[in-house]
DNA sequence: TGCGGCTATTG
DNA sequence: CACAATAGCCGCAG
């Protein structure tokens, strides 16, 4: 079947911009579609299914169901990227919290099914139950409702027809997801949620081929100024290794044996020189710094093992590939409140590494970082007008320094303790002029914090379930459950604020990545508040341009009534580590 | 072998 | 060491 049938066929049965198109790709196959009133499935041997997924993608561009972002991925890999999606497995979590989210579970859910008669796989032909669809004994529905064990256990799409089949369920999943959006507090809201983080997948699986640019030699060479040369053998490495360690244990007297990688050990090695501690973490070490030679080199030595064990030669053999980019898998919401994580240190690379993230040759970076989202995005969602008054400023805190009547660092601290739940230390202590002058983003995060407490779940801005898991109040003691009790309140608080950032970021990040295709300006790495775009380097101020308008227009979509100002710091720069402006 | 604790890195 | 994350090694239970 050729392509340009099959797309007047999608077109024939009313399937056009934005309308919901069902997708199950499988490439040793081929591909099912399926859109409301229609069905089409196509051989591999037949027709080549990345190429027409791309056909239907330039002549109808559809909103692609797809069960999950591994959809995307294996499209991405082909060489296909589409510009808008509904992703089952996003909305799944949107929906209904959490992180599990395979089909069976998904299609229970949605269906109001009870999880605990969830069919687990088995052999093929044995106990299965026939299916309650009479004219199709082998379709995927069990008479209690759940799909068969056979449909969801994966490795069973050995035909087109299956394929087809696999497409039809993703889209009733779609529906009814639809549906279930529709009836919540925001409808339109939740529904705007549902693809922004949908686009979300297709970014992570753009993300995940793509890479971070980075310069294998500098790297090689900020990690050699730190730990020494690439060892060439094993005894080579355990000798650098004991050259390391002898350098902290020159310090100590002579005779004792002391690990320095177990914190237990490196308290007894205080010990012996005269230094106790609770602990020995760094921050602790960097006041005794004085107290006894041992402290500094014990603390180089500290930073020479993480580049060691986790950012070294190793990390760049693994992660850094022959082409000059990084790569690690992406997840488009994960954890407490939904920000976007990533692996391979691409969330965490220590700064003295970022010198080595060079743009390619004829290309720019556009670093555009959001200033003070969270407090910018507690004004929206709460609603407080004193306090969005103070967004309209480059500086929020400068406004509420003023309002409190104290410094600015003050300020700072006291509206980030009161996101995250601090009732202790200098912040603390401007807690009662923070509830009168804000109180109604104050009264919000209360509200966050008490349901967080009484293990009551909540939703984000967006409409994301942020589920609070139960503790066993039997099992701990009182002063350990009240400890956990309070631990869920900042959890809660927390997760409200946080999570709503990380929908208007990936709002921004979808426009950032809609417009940018024109340009060939691409996104290369989400860092919760910041956005890296790597560009070509004729197009560096369009690019910058549109990464700044598309704040302006996320933000006017996420949130509509406009009282809140975003701003972005945004500069064009050759290398990640490259000063601002 | 799996898991909690400790530590370091980031937003 | 407030909130979130990834990731490594140690020590201990099974």
């Amino acid at each position: 079947m050729s392509a340009s049938s099959v797309v007047e066929e999608l077109r024939r049965a009313g399937v056009q911009r934005g309308s919901l198109l069902a997708l199950a790709i499988f490439s040793e196959v081929g591909v099912g579609f399926a859109s409301p009133g229609f069905t089409a499935s196509v051989a591999t041997s037949a027709s080549d299914p990345a190429a027409l997924v791309q056909a239907i993608e330039d002549e109808l561009r559809p909103r692609w169901v797809e069960w999950s972002g591994d959809t995307a991925s294996a499209l991405v890999r082909a060489g296909v990227r589409v510009a808008t999606a509904w992703d089952l497995v996003a909305v799944h979590r949107l929906l209904f919290g959490g992180w599990r989210a395979d089909p069976a579970r998904v299609w229970a859910q949605v269906h109001e099914l009870p999880l605990q008669t969830i069919p687990t796989a088995g052999p093929r032909n044995l106990f299965s139950l026939p299916s309650n669809d009479e004219a199709d004994p082998e379709g995927p529905r069990q008479p209690d409702g759940h799909l068969r064990a056979e449909w969801t256990a994966g490795g069973w799409h050995t035909t087109p027809e299956h394929l087809a089949r696999w497409a039809q369920l993703a889209l009733e999943v779609a529906q009814r997801q639809q549906a279930q959006l529709a009836q919540m507090a925001n409808p339109e809201r939740a529904a705007a949620t549902a693809r922004a983080e949908s686009t979300a997948e297709l970014l992570c699986a753009e993300l995940a081929v793509d890479g971070l640019p980075m310069d294998r030699a500098i790297a090689e060479s900020i990690i050699g100024s730190i730990i020494g040369e690439r060892p060439r053998t094993e005894a080579e490495a355990v000798s650098q290794r004991g050259q390391r360690d002898g350098e902290v244990l020159g310090h100590a007297p002579p005779g004792g044996q002391f690990d320095l990688r177990s914190p237990g050990q490196v308290k007894s090695l205080l010990r012996f020189v005269g230094i106790e501690v609770p602990d020995t973490r760094a921050w602790r070490l960097e006041a005794l710094r004085d107290r006894h030679p041992l402290v500094e080199a014990l603390l180089v030595w500290r930073k020479a093992e993480r580049v060691s064990t986790t950012y070294g030669y190793g990390w760049l053999d693994e992660n850094l590939g022959a082409s000059g980019r990084l790569r690690g898998t992406w997840s488009g919401s994960d954890g407490a409140a939904g920000r976007m994580t990533a692996s391979a240190g691409l969330h965490n690379m220590p700064a003295d590494m970022r010198p080595a993230v060079v743009a390619e040759p004829g290309h720019v970076f556009v670093r555009a970082d959001l200033g003070q989202i969270e407090p910018r995005v507690l004004a929206a969602i709460s609603g407080d007008p004193q306090l969005a008054r103070a967004t309209q400023e480059p500086d929020l805190y400068a406004p509420v320094a003023a309002q409190l009547g104290v410094d600015r660092a003050t300020a700072k601290v006291a509206v980030l303790g009161a996101m995250y739940g601090q009732t202790t230390g200098h912040g603390a202590q401007v807690l009662p002029r923070l509830r009168s002058s804000y109180p109604v983003a104050m009264a919000y995060l209360d509200a966050g914090d008490r349901s967080g407490q009484a293990s009551q779940d909540l939703r984000t801005y967006g409409g994301r379930l942020i589920r609070m898991g139960t503790s066993n109040p039997n099992e701990v003691g009182e002063r350990e459950a009240r400890s956990q009790e309070a631990a869920r309140g900042r959890y809660g608080r927390n997760a409200l604020v946080q999570g709503a950032a990380a929908e208007l970021f990936k709002v921004w990040a979808a426009i950032v990545r809609a417009r940018g295709s024109a340009l060939d300006a691409r996104i290369v790495l989400c860092l919760h508040d910041e956005l890296l775009v790597h560009a070509s380097a004729d197009h560096a101020e369009a690019a910058a341009q549109l990464v700044d308008d598309a704040l302006q227009e996320a933000a006017h979509r996420w949130a509509p009534d406009g009282s809140v100002r975003f701003v972005a710091d945004t500069s064009v720069i050759p290398r990640w580590s490259d000063a601002k402006d």
